[in-house]
DNA sequence: GATGAATGAGGCTTCATTCAT
DNA sequence: AATGAATGAAGCCTCATTCAT
């Protein structure tokens, strides 16, 4: 029997093409560059990825994946749309924000390799629901249209990705928190003490 | 005053560098591509420019320098921060709304050739301005800390300029229009029916 | 006496890398691609073969030995030199000529990994020996020099191999029948009415 | 202005390209060798060629334009078939011949890179008009069907191309001269004493 | 023996930049 | 100043072969 394919230097190799691709760009990272810190030849990259567009796709892919699944778990848990519009806001967000290089990928790589806007619908999808189920739960008259609906959450979702971004790439006086914490002060501007 | 002659010239590869970058991204753009389409020789991008980096600095920040002159020539015709703001809603926001491209590569090189952070201090500083005379001239209470500011200015700017492009590359039905309704109607919440 | 249990999977291997020598190359096919439609591993190849260039030498020995054995047997069965013709049209060259697989890596490789000039020197010595023979039994006055000779069987054998490789690979409206017959046509106008 | 491309290293690269591509096959055969012997860059092949596989094309599609064009003008020099077959025996075939390295790559790269069925079609074509024009002059039957006349000329053809390039590559005692005199035998044989 | 992951040299090609003309 | 041929470093990827299991 041969050696088995290793899932740890698999993962290596990924975990170091995202934090390159994210600090470098993909086009100005070279396969050379990410094996270089793991000690690892060139050819091994091949053994377990087709190419290096391959490479970014699983990033992407499993990335989002991961975040995906984390969300959906999160809101079948929850009993009602208060409590589910909490974990978003305690669980899957937090995830999210804490992975600036998937970040970063995610909106560089938007069209290219990644259809963000997908995610983006299937996010409205959920979200939307629970807006809905939390305006009647409440009693509020929501009076966005679903175009206007979309647009908040694009604007709300992108420019907190590019905001933290932003803020761990200069180091800005910013973090993940200031931005949860005015999601958290915009939702109660509309729903009231709910989060 | 008429233009040098050779302006054209130079004007021009900007122009499709731009197109080229954006749509393509910087690496993956050859100086020869973006000659080709205007039946120039490649050393005439040496002429104009030092090097291909300089080409994209160039870009990003005579693009910027616009919009700044833009932004500063309409403050100083406002006569009070009401008629400032609508010079930005309707002025300001929408030239720099209309340059898909320059959104793109604003966004996606920031940190390797555009300190996006420094426009974004600058932004912050003539709105923040503008905010406060609001909330003074309306007898509003802000209870906004600046970091929340900031963030708050951060997510809706970059936000809006993500959600702008993502709308153009992907087709969405999503548009410049439904950015600026959103942006108002948030105002609106706030200030009232001041724009 | 059966063959030993592995010889099929030998036998597997040879005929798959004859056929895409044969087809793209001999450096344009992979071990892995030899393989890959066999379903066996690489390593497979390295236990029956040092390496790819003998999987090559063994392809091309072994296939002349076979004809070679083939020819010798059925010379010694003739009991004149018009037999012996015969059976060289019938047999020896029928079976040849099947096996276009074959002729193409003899031609191709000539020089690299197959002495064509050593096989042709030893067809030579034979054919030379029954056109003698031939020439004797029917009292005909052959002014060849052996020069011309060896020329005019050359020119025959490695005429009639590229005639069948080349209709084989373009499908053209020539075929093995056809060269066989000229080559009959060809020996009756000297020899007469003998095949 | 610019250096004017420069002939002489286009035809210096395609020479060493045809005698290498001849001698050790295409695929074995690296752009970096090419160049090595002429002193210039690898780059330099791309100044000239789209990529290797044009490189072959080029040298297959000249080499056999100059042979055609040799031959169609001979052609409509000669005032008569028996003068046209001398011209094709004294100018052609010899011109053809001297060049093994062609007739090498013309046989090996059969179907990758090069028609050569095509351009037996259009010899037979113009071989077959010489040889109707002879037996319709000199009053032969010719009872040889289109089929058998093919194949006739395939074998001859091919079988002298074979022969020439097997007695350069392994010094056999055999050369060119030869397998013209063989040539002229044959037809001799046919058409009385005409050439 | 059987397997197929691991290796790294080497191949083809691109491209920013220079510089002869 | 204008041009575009020339350059060669560097990138991606393939693949024969080895060897751990």
């Amino acid at each position: 029997m041969p050696q088995r394919k290793d899932d740890s230097r698999r993962e290596a190799i990924l975990l170091e093409a995202k934090r390159l691709f994210a600090t470098q760009g993909y086009e100005a990272t070279s396969i050379a560059s990410i094996v270089a810190g793991l000690n690892m030849p060139v050819g091994s990259v091949y053994t377990y990825f087709k190419d290096k567009q391959s490479l970014l796709v699983t990033i992407l892919e499993e990335g989002w994946e991961e975040f995906r699944l984390q969300l959906e778990a999160a809101l079948q848990m929850a009993p009602d749309a208060t409590s589910a519009l909490n974990l978003i806001l305690e669980r899957f967000l937090p995830a999210l924000f804490a992975d600036a290089d998937f970040i970063t990928l995610a909106l560089n790589e938007t069209g290219r390799s990644f259809a963000l806007n997908d995610k983006l619908g299937w996010l409205s999808a959920h979200i939307g629901l629970i807006i809905r189920k939390l305006a009647e739960e409440r009693n509020i008259q929501m009076d966005f249209d679903s175009r206007l609906a979309n647009t908040a959450l694009s604007v709300f979702f992108l420019g907190s990705l590019d905001t933290i971004r932003l803020a761990k790439r200069e180091n800005l006086d910013l973090n993940t928190a200031d931005v949860l914490k005015f999601i958290r002060l915009t939702i109660r501007n509309v729903f009231g003490d709910i989060c």
